[in-house]
DNA sequence: AAATTGACGGTTA
DNA sequence: GTAACCGCCAATT
């Protein structure tokens, strides 16, 4: 069968960026989760460097809790010092490493909600 | 058209 | 803990 990669279309990709937006929308204060379970999420995994991209450079990322948005390792993103600030002032703790204790704080969207 | 670039994920040393 | 890779994929050079 034809098992050449499929390009995402302008329409998947619309749709891939507003359930990310909406996802990312859902973090429950006090809480993160990652860019690769986003992209799953939405329907497309190995697509975690699209939610990074999206997030950076959509406008209505910033009215969003995008801070609650970090990498597998708990790691917050490069270049946005703010980010550890953001968490902390609403009670996500971080290792002595520097990362989110993602044990304690890693959301994970659920069926139901 | 080919190479490089990221708000990434994972393995290996 | 660090660093070096590899795979990934749309956007940019």
């Amino acid at each position: 069968m034809h098992d050449f990669p499929d390009r995402m279309t302008p329409e998947q990709a619309r749709q891939f960026r507003d359930d990310v937006l909406n996802i990312v929308s859902q973090i429950p204060c006090g809480q993160v989760t990652t860019y690769g379970i986003i992209a799953a999420w939405a329907g497309w995994p190995s697509h975690s460097r699209m939610v990074g991209r999206t997030l950076r450079y959509s406008p209505e990322a910033v009215s969003l809790p995008c801070h609650r948005v970090v990498n597998a390792e708990g790691r917050t993103a490069p270049g946005w010092s703010r980010q550890r600030t953001l968490l902390e002032e609403e009670g996500v703790t971080f290792r002595a490493n520097g990362h989110v204790d993602m044990q304690q704080h890693l959301w994970q969207p659920e069926p139901q909600q």
